[in-house]
DNA sequence: GTCTGTTTACAAACTT
DNA sequence: AAGTTTGTAAACAGAC
């Protein structure tokens, strides 16, 4: 298939907003945190449009990692060495793209300073981020599973609960990839009315590129060649892998479950049945915003001082 | 010096 | 119309 180049859609402006772009590159991480240079090499990797005025989109993307509760930045361990520190997406941040548009969110992201049960400390939280990561990438390694980095890109990495997020890359090409012919249209969230969906666009054999007019896939997952995931049957927490991503349910894609089901969330997710991926993106149901309540935006609270634990997301709110 | 991160300010687009 | 979200510019400080 040719690739995307000059004169092609490529090189429009992605109808993603800088969160969603910097929300898919760290969810395409194995482990759910990218320092901020990766994240600019994501993003100009498969994006060729970003590829020029690096500066102005950098600053205007440091600006949203900073100014936005739903990243939430992860100092660096002795053992990593490097300028800067990792960013992970918020716990609880996965619902703020649930009236499906990626350009714009219905709700703003915001965490409550008020919870008195969540620790007050943000390294809890990052620690907490880091040991699950450790421990999912630990399993995959006695599983002699090697996880790609876009794994959940391509291969509809979702939570836990069977909760994705609505702008997650995995879900992004779920879209295309899971309904060939646009079918179950219904079952989408729908996207920006000025862009095409991607699957009215291109082929399903496109699909494992992008499908994406505006997304380039350098090498991402060549068509030819199998995912090596595919290599393993079993998951890191040794469910079967296959069936898992037949339905669309396969890895937790962050280290903390985003959004619990109304059940207590078991720490080994117990095998799910297999939901396909896109009827599974946020049901509001299982919203947490139902039970939040809005803040102003006119006090923001900086994630440091607000970031507490994974429990403490729960807490977090969304702010008209 | 460069990169990273924070903050302020403003305008445009969008939603309610 | 008012409020919110996003994008952009810019200044600044600290780390590498």
């Amino acid at each position: 298939m040719p690739r995307p180049g000059r004169n092609t859609y490529s090189d429009q402006k992605p109808p993603y907003s800088y969160i969603s772009l910097t929300a898919m590159a760290i969810q395409s991480s194995p482990e759910k945190m990218l320092p901020l240079s990766e994240i600019y090499k994501f993003i100009m990797d498969r994006f060729p449009y970003y590829r020029e005025n690096t500066q102005r989109w950098q600053n205007s993307l440091r600006h949203n990692l900073s100014f936005n509760d739903c990243f939430i930045k992860i100092p660096r361990r002795p053992d990593q060495p490097g300028k800067g520190s990792f960013w992970a997406l918020h716990p609880s941040c996965g619902d703020m793209f649930e009236n499906g548009s990626f350009l714009r969110r219905r709700k703003r992201f915001k965490v409550l300073k008020s919870d008195h049960l969540a620790p007050s400390k943000p390294a809890d939280a990052a620690q907490y981020l880091q040991q699950q990561a450790k421990l999912r990438l630990s399993a995959l390694a006695a599983g002699g599973t090697h996880l790609p980095q876009m794994s959940g890109y391509s291969l509809g990495v979702s939570q836990p609960s069977g909760f994705k997020h609505p702008f997650a890359i995995e879900n992004i090409i779920a879209r295309e990839y899971k309904m060939p012919g646009g079918l179950a249209f219904s079952a989408m969230q729908p996207m920006p009315a000025a862009y095409p969906l991607p699957n009215q666009l291109t082929t399903v054999g496109s699909s494992i590129g992008t499908g994406w007019p505006h997304m380039y896939s350098p090498g991402m997952i060549d068509p030819a060649t199998p995912i090596s995931m595919a290599s393993s049957d079993y998951s890191a927490y040794g469910v079967p892998l296959k069936p898992l991503c037949h339905g669309g349910q396969t890895l937790p894609a962050i280290p903390v479950p985003i959004k619990p089901t109304p059940a207590a969330v078991p720490a080994l997710p117990v095998l799910p049945a297999p939901i396909p991926t896109i009827l599974s993106n946020s049901p509001p149901s299982l919203s947490p915003t139902s039970s939040q309540t809005a803040t102003s935006q006119s006090s923001p609270a900086t994630p440091s001082e607000t970031l507490t634990s994974p429990a403490s997301a729960l807490h977090s709110v969304a702010v008209h």
